[in-house]
DNA sequence: AAACCGAGCAACCGCACGTTG
DNA sequence: TCAACGTGCGGTTGCTCGGTT
């Protein structure tokens, strides 16, 4: 019954590794392959650790083709937005960046990525009352490290130059937990103030996003040149400034300065004339999307006609998590936001 | 020059889930 | 059918190194 033991732990090494036992490694798994079994495989190439141990070294370190070394900006947004949709589940993040590992990834998100987008909160101070309201809904509206996500597959090994497509793949099975998040949106038609989590598309990038899963729908928000608009509506418009939407949020409690970073990261990445596009909403809501363009350096909710003070302060406090950036004492020019 | 501190990173730990016998 | 086992994953730890006092 059952399989051997693992591993004598008390006779293994632990630590780090030395170039002899990285040399062992690398040259049985070329030669051998790992035949399957992890757990076996030091003993058979005549190293004193752990099966686990091995396939960590081997996944992380000696593995052909692992990039090491700084982080290009493609990727800090393929992880951003990664993150946004389907939080910390690095090994799918890692997908989707060739040569990277998960520790990598997690390791620099961790480490360096968390802190420059915490950087890049405070010039949202500079921001005008409405966007702040604009931000404020995205923060509410987005449950950026829980929420089902759409997931993005790059399609050649370069981030810069690929083509990145909606994949509605095995991944998703893997989601669940996403799923179990309490958030509900109880209205349909889309506006600015329901941005959700973000996916970004190089600027000259086509979307394709067949999105045959509903779920997978669930959460969308991609920027694009020339777009084509693969909402299963096939709305592509850009009025969703004059469309209010209510909604409630009973989200969980995320770090809202790394939302608020994240979103604001993602929103510099758009050039003037670009589109965003948003999209919210299981189908069993109703899908919520369509386009919005950033104009003359603006978005349409930056337009002071397109909030009043009570829609703003409305959206606001519908929020559990806004706090930090409203001061509803206050009105007009002394709205606050920190 | 030495002590201290913090950042970065490799490696470990423990859990969940699928597989095996 | 179910307990034991293997694998993969995310969170955490602890070591190393460079900068500062």
């Amino acid at each position: 019954m059952g399989r051997a033991p693992c591993c004598d732990k008390a006779n293994m090494k632990k630590g780090p590794w030395s170039p002899e036992e990285d040399a062992k490694l690398k040259e049985f798994l070329e030669k051998q392959g790992t035949g399957g079994n992890w757990i076996a495989l030091p003993q058979k190439a005549g190293l004193k650790r752990c099966g686990k141990s091995c396939r960590l070294r081997w996944l992380n370190y000696l593995r052909p083709n692992i990039k090491h070394g700084e982080f290009s900006d493609d990727e800090d947004r393929i992880i951003c937005s990664l993150y946004a949709n389907i939080g910390s589940r690095w090994s799918i993040i890692a997908a989707q960046l060739p040569g990277r590992t998960d520790n990598d990834i997690k390791n620099y998100w961790n480490t360096k990525l968390k802190k420059k987008l915490m950087g890049v909160i405070n010039p949202l101070a500079q921001r005008k009352p409405q966007q702040a309201a604009l931000f404020s809904s995205l923060l509410q509206a987005t449950s950026l490290l829980s929420s089902p996500s759409t997931l993005l597959s790059s399609s050649s090994s370069s981030s810069s130059s690929s083509s990145f497509t909606c994949s509605n793949n095995s991944y998703y099975s893997n989601l669940t937990r996403s799923f179990a998040d309490p958030i509900s949106f109880s209205s349909s038609p889309m506006s600015t103030s329901s941005l959700a989590t973000a996916s970004m598309l190089h600027p000259q990038e086509t979307f394709v996003g067949p999105m045959q899963n509903d779920q997978v729908k669930d959460s969308l928000m991609m920027f694009g040149g020339e777009a084509s608009c693969s909402s299963s509506d096939g709305s592509c418009n850009n009025q969703m400034s004059h469309v209010k939407e209510e909604y409630e949020y009973s989200g969980g409690t995320n770090n809202n300065n790394e939302q608020m970073g994240l979103q604001n990261y993602l929103y510099n990445g758009v050039e003037d004339g670009q589109k965003l596009m948003v999209s919210r909403g299981a189908a069993a809501h109703g899908v919520l999307n369509g386009w919005i363009e950033k104009q003359n350096e603006l978005w349409p909710g930056d337009n002071p006609l397109d909030y009043g003070l009570e829609e703003i302060k409305q959206l606001i406090s519908t929020s559990s998590c806004n706090s930090f950036l409203f001061d509803e004492n206050k009105t007009g020019e002394t709205v606050m936001y920190y």
